[in-house]
Formats: C-alpha cells, sequence, structure tokens
DNA sequence: TGTACATCAGTGAACGCGCGTTCACTGATGTAC
DNA sequence: TGTACATCAGTGAACGCGCGTTCACTGATGTAC
C-alpha cells in the first residue's frame, strides 16, 4: 500500500486503539498478538511499527484509551448520587460479561503488576482517575469520603475480578451481590 | 540420572509444587517456564514429564498446593477473632511484598480468568476455602455473615491486587488503609 | 496552479528467540522367581 | 536371601511453533519551487 492522509494515519492509530484496548480486556495483554489486534484494525502486522514503538507502548496508550471510555461510560450508566448507584451500574451481570467494553482496571489489573514501568504508570493513572470518579459520585471531598472511595473501589475492582475469574455462577452471582450490598449500605 | 526411590520421587513432587507455587504467584504463570521452575527445584526441565502432563496440569497443582499454604499461614497470623483481625493480617506491607508466598488468589486472580478448566477450577476451589476462612473468622454460619465474608473477600484481593499493581506508593499504602478501616468498621 | 521529488503508511516475507513438549539414553530401584 | 530383568526418574539435545520485531518494497501524499 502507499502513503496515507494524515486524516487517515490518524483514523488507523485510533482503529488499532481501539482494537487493543478491546482484544487486551478480553484476553489479557500476553493472550494477544500483535497481529491480531493489527487484523481486528483491518490492516496487516507490518505497519503497527508506522504508529507504535513496541507492544508494551501500544499497552500503555491502549491502557490510557481505555480508561478514557471507562470513565466515560460508567459516568453516563451512573444517573443518580450515591455508592448505591455506582455499585449497581459497576456491579452488574452485563459489565462481568464484557470485560472487552468494561473497566480497565479490573480488567488488566493481573496484568499491570508485572508490566513494564511505562503500562504500569498508565495504569496507576487509570486506578487514579476512577477513584475520582467514585470519590465524586460519594460526596464532597473530605479525607472520609477519599477513604470510602478507594474501599469502594477495592471492593467492586475485586468482586468483578474474582466474579470473572470462578467458573461456578453461582458463586460468581454472590460475590457481585454481596459486594454490591455491603456498599449500598 | 538413573531410576530414584518412590520417597525421593514423592519429595521431587513437592519440591517442584513448592517451587511453582512460589513463582507463578511472584511473576503470574506465562511469566515463568518450566525450565525455570525445575531450576528452582533443583532440576532440569525434561524430567518435567514425569511428574506432570503439562504446564496447565502444574499449575492446577500448584494452585491448589498454594491455596492451602495460604490458608494455614491466615489461620496462624490471625489470633483473635473478628474482621478488624483478619483485616490486620491479610492488608499487611508484608503480604503486599511477599506474593510468592501469599494469598494464591490474590496473587492469581488475573491469570485465573484466562486459564483452563483445570487451573480455573483450583482457582475456583482457593476462592471457596478463602470465603469459608473468612466466614468462620467473622461469626456462625448465617446468610448475613456469608454475605459479608464475600464482601470483605472482595474487598480485601481487591485492595491487594490494586495496591501490588500500582507503582505510587503512597497510594498504594492508601488502598490498603482504606480498605482495612472499611473493613473493621 | 503545475511539476518534480521526498516522504512515509501499509504490505508481506523473513529473522531470531524462547517456550512447551518430545525423545533416546542412563543406571539405580523395584520386582519376579 | 540372591539373581536377572523390567521399570522409570532424571538428563540434555532437539523439535515445532508463535511471537515481537525488522526490512525491502510500493505508490499515493505532502512539499519545495
Amino acid at each position: 500500500m502507499a502513503r496515507r492522509s494524515r486524516e487517515d494515519t490518524a483514523r488507523t492509530r485510533q482503529q488499532v486503539l481501539d482494537a487493543a484496548a478491546a482484544l487486551f480486556r478480553a484476553r489479557g495483554v500476553h493472550g494477544v498478538s500483535i497481529t491480531e489486534v493489527m487484523a481486528a484494525a483491518g490492516l496487516t502486522h507490518g505497519g503497527f511499527y508506522k504508529h507504535f514503538s513496541s507492544k508494551e507502548e501500544l499497552c500503555a496508550a491502549a491502557i490510557e484509551h481505555a480508561s478514557r471510555g471507562t470513565a466515560a461510560e460508567l459516568r453516563k450508566r451512573m444517573t443518580a448520587p450515591g455508592a448505591a448507584a455506582f455499585a449497581k451500574a459497576y456491579l452488574s451481570k452485563l459489565h462481568r460479561a464484557s470485560p472487552d467494553k468494561g473497566c480497565v482496571v479490573a480488567a488488566l489489573a493481573g496484568d499491570a503488576v508485572h508490566a513494564a514501568p511505562e503500562p504500569r504508570a498508565a495504569f496507576g493513572d487509570a486506578v487514579r482517575e476512577l477513584a475520582a470518579l467514585i470519590q465524586d459520585q460519594l460526596g464532597p471531598a473530605r479525607p472520609a469520603v477519599r477513604r470510602r472511595a478507594l474501599a469502594n473501589l477495592a471492593t467492586a475492582v475485586g468482586a468483578m475480578i474474582l466474579s470473572r475469574a470462578v467458573a461456578d455462577g453461582a458463586l460468581s452471582d454472590e460475590l457481585l451481590e454481596a459486594a454490591a450490598a455491603q456498599m449500598s449500605e
């Protein structure tokens, strides 16, 4: 193929990011090859390095990209204020079933621990963004609210990760419900 | 090398399991090769298949092995009854710093989501065992206690995973403290 | 506005590497008599 | 209890495969005049 216009190049980059953000969340970073990401974006693998210098750099960019999407989606789903509305929006069975479109923190926490500094830093930013979002949802920026927001973040993310990891559907449901109940108290 | 006695064979298997349980928890299942596991057990890689039929089978066995260790260690560290004692034992900085000796559920939740049925089932059993342990710690086997145990499990595991994944030490500490405070309420 | 040339996004073959797995071999252990 | 033989835990070389990455090439886009 031949050289593309600037608009095409920018559009391609976004398509690669969209594909990577979805595939990485669905199957984990190491579970998806660059060839698969490029194919999902409608391209062949060779052109990848015209957009990113390495898989790690893509990973970091994809986490950042997904984080913006996660936050926007969550804000849209939380119509009322308070912890119960967050719990309902976050701990749904729909969210559990669609990691590719869901919270990047829950989907990639396991990968982030062992990731290179760049994607790790991007993951840290995503955690901070989600914490801030929950804090806004719970109330004014006071220390007690901050603490409750972080605890609810841990509960929500932990429940989502475990409910996805466990094969037994009944236990999986129980985990979501117990976490939602505690957060809504 | 030559054939070994039954006692030697059994001892070797345990050493491989010990090594795998520690290495998998420290660096993730896909971050550790069979050669590394065998070397950590003092052997070469070729003999691996005399003990396990595949890496997946080792993974399942290592999760089961680690789960027993996790439960025993945790019971030992919880001297008093109640949620606060669990929070203190589980959400410590020592635990955060030593995933190789720590809770297998927190260490391998990210891997379990994408794992084969066999290790996934072993992970589910580990979750059930940890949930039962927390429930015992909280009180008699009533539905409300069960629910609280599952919520505390999600909070503790989520906080530990996130505190390890986040590079920023201050945020990492804050997560552990916020989760411990909420669980001790 | 038109022309000549440099740029570079995308292609597809190729590379090097590490991994899980297999295999022929060794020789002490376990077993049958 | 002793002997002959089969078993099999462990070794280390080798395999096949998929992955991340590189590279020569193409030809439309962007730029300089």
